[in-house]
DNA sequence: TCTTAATTCCAGTATTTCCTGAAACTGCGA
DNA sequence: TCGCAGTTTCAGGAAATACTGGAATTAAGA
């Protein structure tokens, strides 16, 4: 490994925390190289500074490209790939939870409708399920809060992050103060017309 | 493993889900087992239903306990330690999350602000720390956010998650029509007293 | 169409992680 | 203090995962 102290650590650091994240290593080591570069890199340049083998990299880029994490791009008289982060950070959160999401919580998701309405066929099972769909109502929950805050623009959502609990208290005040049409607790359902 | 079906295949994908979460197969089933099961088991009932090793299962229940994710309970006359999940979901799930910032987030969070602040020697290295410095605000944004709404009872918690984005609109209303003295932007740091 | 540089795939090997059985330990009751 | 039921620890084996080098493939330029 080819590169500057601190630039090293990141990397190293990145990759223990993916690996704790069922991401491997060697693809979060690739994934902070770039994270942190100025300049695109192609996979050469990466074997050259994390000094994994050259299909590794290809293995690792590949796997980055499925997850949306990467962008290519080629500059001129050039054939090779070259490979960044986005720019912006938050649109690189927004990708890991979605692509998150669509991989993991969703089946899931289906996985605990069906098995809360099958039909029990002992006392543990009956109990079993109401726990399930407990899970399912929960998980719903949350996604939907997800599903409709991330279509906020970057500005209003960091606006509201910032902004924390003090939201209830806005909130309460609203509803003292003021009647507000088409602002109940029903929202949409959202999953089927996207 | 001898369990009724419904409780099998929930506790067969609990297992998968754990193994990409960096939770291993073991435990996440012995973790699904009890939380389905009505009365509190001990370990060779885990070890009857599940089929693991008495060993394995030790340790599954130790690293459950180390994770704060069971509890453990006597039975009168009945020396042998028994393990239940909380009832109430949402106290699970503020565990988890509480758990894994406790030991994944803070301390990358203290790495990446201690590499933003060394002394850059290339010009990469500073690129470098400026991204991690990015980083670092992201981060304490999102947990900062998470500090304060995880304070919130459980119902005003749902209800603000329920109502997702629209909670936008009333701020914009807010901010249009009233002065609320002491809810502006500079939220306190919240990192020091607690 | 041929040459060549670049990329990808894949089979075998290495490494890491997990799981087991046996042995050591603990603490209660006699 | 001893015996025993229950529990924990740990070293070694088993399984899963990751990594490598070479061979196959692709595509651009001549």
């Amino acid at each position: 490994m080819n590169l500057p102290a601190t630039i090293q650590d990141f990397v190293l650091h990145f990759g223990e925390m993916g690996s704790r994240w069922g991401i491997n290593r060697t693809v979060g080591q690739i994934y902070a190289l770039l994270f942190v570069s100025a300049e695109p890199l192609n996979a050469d340049d990466i074997v050259e500074r994390l000094g994994f083998s050259r299909s590794n990299v290809s293995m690792g880029l590949k796997e980055l490209q499925a997850w949306n994490l990467v962008r290519m791009k080629h500059l001129p008289d050039d054939r090779r790939d070259y490979f960044t982060t986005p720019d912006d950070i938050w649109e690189i959160v927004r990708t890991l939870v979605e692509e998150r999401k669509k991989r993991e919580i969703d089946p899931t998701l289906s996985v605990l409708r069906e098995l809360a309405m099958r039909a029990p066929s002992t006392p543990a099972e009956t109990h079993a399920q109401s726990r399930i769909a407990e899970t399912a109502a929960v998980i719903e929950l949350v996604t939907g809060w997800y599903d409709d805050v991330k279509r906020l623009d970057t500005e209003r959502l960091a606006s509201l992050l910032a902004l924390g609990a003090k939201v209830q208290k806005v909130l309460e005040m609203k509803d003292r103060l003021t009647i507000l049409p088409g602002l109940g607790r029903s929202r949409a359902k959202s999953t089927s017309t996207e």
